[in-house]
DNA sequence: TCGAGACATAGCCATATGGCGATATATTCA
DNA sequence: TGAATATATCGCCATATGGCTATGTCTCGA
């Protein structure tokens, strides 16, 4: 019950679904999330963490960046998280913030992630999505 | 996305799961549903009113009372209640509030509805499920 | 028409949640 | 080692949520 309800209350908050639906694309790191969802960094932060607990998501460490990717593994994350990833791709696809969001997320240079120990830094992961001249 | 989130946001709360698990076996009144759960009659109907809300039950007036039953229909609610419709009931049935809360419903005496113009009152409908002497 | 019962609503209170800036921690690079 | 960057955590505030009691509304039957 009350992994069923930690996933449910991940869920409840529009910003943590569209943080899944970017990450529906592709893998990324706290910093383009950040710049995506025009929230201040330690709010993210805390999103994030809601949503690694729920088990919906897992970030693993790569130099001074943390990857953020759906927990679709088998065994880790609750059934219900499972079934909540496997439902979601087939959701929002038409709604406009996400559409707005998947484009954006389409303009950020892509995230040369390879080698662990040795890593080519993206010069302009951290450029916030948007600017405000 | 709101109505998604209202489906979450709905389900995020282990009380009016229990609701939804319960409502899985038969259509309940409201009275039966605030004997069963222990909460103040305010309240449930409160949690009723979300579930309503977020397209997950429906309720009708029969007499005095109020029927509540999952919200099936096709057309009523929204797609994300009716997929998390399909999906509660694989969920949650080895979970100890939930066996002892269908063998509770067990010992209810089930409601004689047909008739929504003359109707049998369930003698025992608002009996409180916990006697305390 | 009036009382009783079933349910909904209003209002109050304690806690949870989500936003932020400030700060701590960790990692890389010079 | 020390500066710079990325992320996490802390503490504060406003709002949302969930519990309750009191009260309103509706329906039935006397």
């Amino acid at each position: 019950m009350r992994a069923l309800v930690n996933v449910m209350k991940a869920l409840s908050d529009p910003g943590r679904v569209k943080v899944l639906k970017m990450l529906e694309a592709r893998e990324l790191c706290a910093c383009e999330i950040i710049g995506l969802l025009g929230l201040a960094q330690p709010t993210v932060s805390r999103h994030l963490k809601v949503l690694v607990d729920a088990g919906l998501i897992s970030g693993r460490k790569v130099g001074c960046w943390v990857h953020y990717r759906l927990a679709w593994d088998p065994d880790s994350g609750s059934p219900y998280a499972r079934a909540m990833l496997k439902a979601l791709p087939g959701w929002l696809e038409n709604e406009p913030e996400i559409r707005t969001l998947r484009q954006a997320l389409g303009q950020l240079s892509p995230l040369k992630l390879s080698a662990p120990p040795r890593l080519s830094a993206p010069e302009d992961c951290c450029e916030p999505a948007s600017a405000q001249p």
